[in-house]
DNA sequence: TCTGGGGTCCTGCAGCCA
DNA sequence: TCTGTGGCTGCAGGACCC
């Protein structure tokens, strides 16, 4: 399977035992930072903090020489300096980590089409069909770390496994630029001894609950009467960890994935008791939202806000939808009346808007009156009507009932009746 | 000491309805 | 007609992930 090689890493040699296997799960090792030194070689083998030095913000990523004194994703950048004060402190650049991460899926799906990109920097791949072309399981695995450094200039952790729970778990522990297999026939073996803190689904809460009750290993909560782990974690919870405890994930590597929400949220430099403040911002924020959904043909059925305290305390409101739709406008006026059924007891610290519901716009094709426009009738997708009039002139259109929507057939349009 | 932003999934509760 | 019950749905909150 692997061995420790001194670094707390543990890694398989070269011709491991991979048999059984057929699922890969690829991870860029400290991703942002590693693209950073990509770009200013300058900066290797020094401690990076990739966040904004300044605010409120978090580390959204570090060098391996940072993490040594204790950084760690989503600490407040402040409490990272006073770890390590030599640390450089560098901006984010999301437009370059999305190029490098399209690079490397494409390098993925030169393998196998069967890819699930998880995040920016890492995806499941399933390569029991890329066997005569490629090899086995882990001699594609080696061959993918040695493109994407060559190519990408960066390095990957690869985990081989039967499945994909098996398969993160085991590149998380070959971190940074290793690779661990885990044949078939030994998944309980690798699974018993791991704290159960290292399964996919456990976070901080549920390894005290379970620790809490003497579970501490995978093999402790193997052997946990299902009844007794629905009590203490809920059935749901339960069923699941209990069944990937034994190795049992029949999860198949999805290759598209549907976005079920889509939000925008905002934390202030300084909270803020302005209502009309936060209503302003409430509306920039479903804008953004508006956009975001239109660029991707689909409609909200939903709507709902986030509202952060000072103190940290934070509530949502949501309200589904009589009709879907993609306009900012509309999901602002939402959003500000959620807003007004808010206590607003003390200053807000952050403020968010989600579009929820998401299905498919109804149609392409969009009849609209527009008053500047003589209310002659223009066609085109919703889109184009708003990028041509704006936003609120659609909304208003709409409202007055002069835009429609129609499947194929464009309705002969009327002129107006009222002057409104 | 201070806690981002963008997501998914689950649970508990309340209201509605048959 | 009244009451109890169970299923469904909407909503709010929390845990978790990167």
């Amino acid at each position: 399977m692997g061995r420790a090689d001194g670094t707390g890493r543990l890694v398989s040699a070269d011709g491991a035992d991979d048999s059984g296997t057929g699922i890969l799960h690829v991870d860029m090792d400290a991703f942002y930072a590693a693209v950073e030194v990509l770009d200013d070689p300058t900066l290797a083998g020094k401690p990076i903090i990739i966040g904004a030095p300044d605010g409120r913000s978090v580390v959204s990523s570090a060098s391996y020489e940072a993490r040594r004194y204790g950084v760690r994703s989503a600490m407040p950048v402040s409490q990272a300096i006073r770890l390590c004060p030599h640390a450089l402190i560098v901006p984010p650049h999301f437009d370059r980590y999305r190029a490098v991460s399209v690079q490397v899926m494409e390098i993925f799906r030169s393998f196998t089409p069967l890819v699930e990109q998880l995040s920016i920097d890492e995806a499941f791949l399933d390569v029991r069909g890329a066997r005569r072309l490629w090899g086995s399981p882990g001699r594609i695995a080696q061959l993918i770390r040695a493109r994407v450094k060559d190519e990408a200039g960066i390095t990957c952790s690869v985990g081989v496994a039967a499945t994909k729970h098996v398969a993160k778990m085991a590149s998380t522990i070959s971190k940074p630029d290793g690779m661990l297999v885990v044949p078939g026939h030994r998944t309980l073996e690798f699974l018993g001894a791991r704290p159960v803190r290292a399964m996919w689904g456990v976070g901080p809460k549920a390894a005290e609950v379970l620790e809490g009750r003497g579970i501490r290993t995978i093999a402790d909560l193997r052997d946990t009467p299902l009844p007794v782990l629905a009590r203490a974690l809920g059935q749901a919870s339960a069923h699941r960890l209990h069944a990937l405890a034994r190795g049992e994930d029949a999860r198949e590597v999805e290759t598209t994935r549907v976005e079920k929400s889509i939000s925008h949220e905002e934390t202030f430099h300084t909270d803020v008791s302005d209502v009309e403040l936060l209503r302003a911002e409430l509306l920039r924020l479903a804008d953004r939202v508006a956009v975001r959904l239109r660029r991707g043909g689909v409609e909200a059925g939903g709507v709902a806000i986030k509202v952060r305290f000072a103190d940290f305390a934070t509530i949502t409101r949501s309200q589904a939808l009589a009709e879907p739709t993609a306009l900012g406008q509309r999901i602002g006026e939402v959003a500000r009346e959620l807003l007004g059924s808010v206590e607003l007891r003390q200053a807000v610290r952050l403020i968010g808007v989600r579009a929820e519901r998401l299905r498919e716009a109804g149609s392409s094709a969009l009849a609209l009156w527009d008053e500047d426009a003589d209310w002659k009738r223009v066609e085109g997708t919703l889109d184009d009507a708003v990028s041509r009039f704006g936003d609120g002139a659609v909304t208003r259109a709409a409202f007055l009932g002069r835009a429609e929507r129609h499947p194929e057939v464009p309705r002969t349009p009327r002129p107006p009746e009222d002057s409104d």
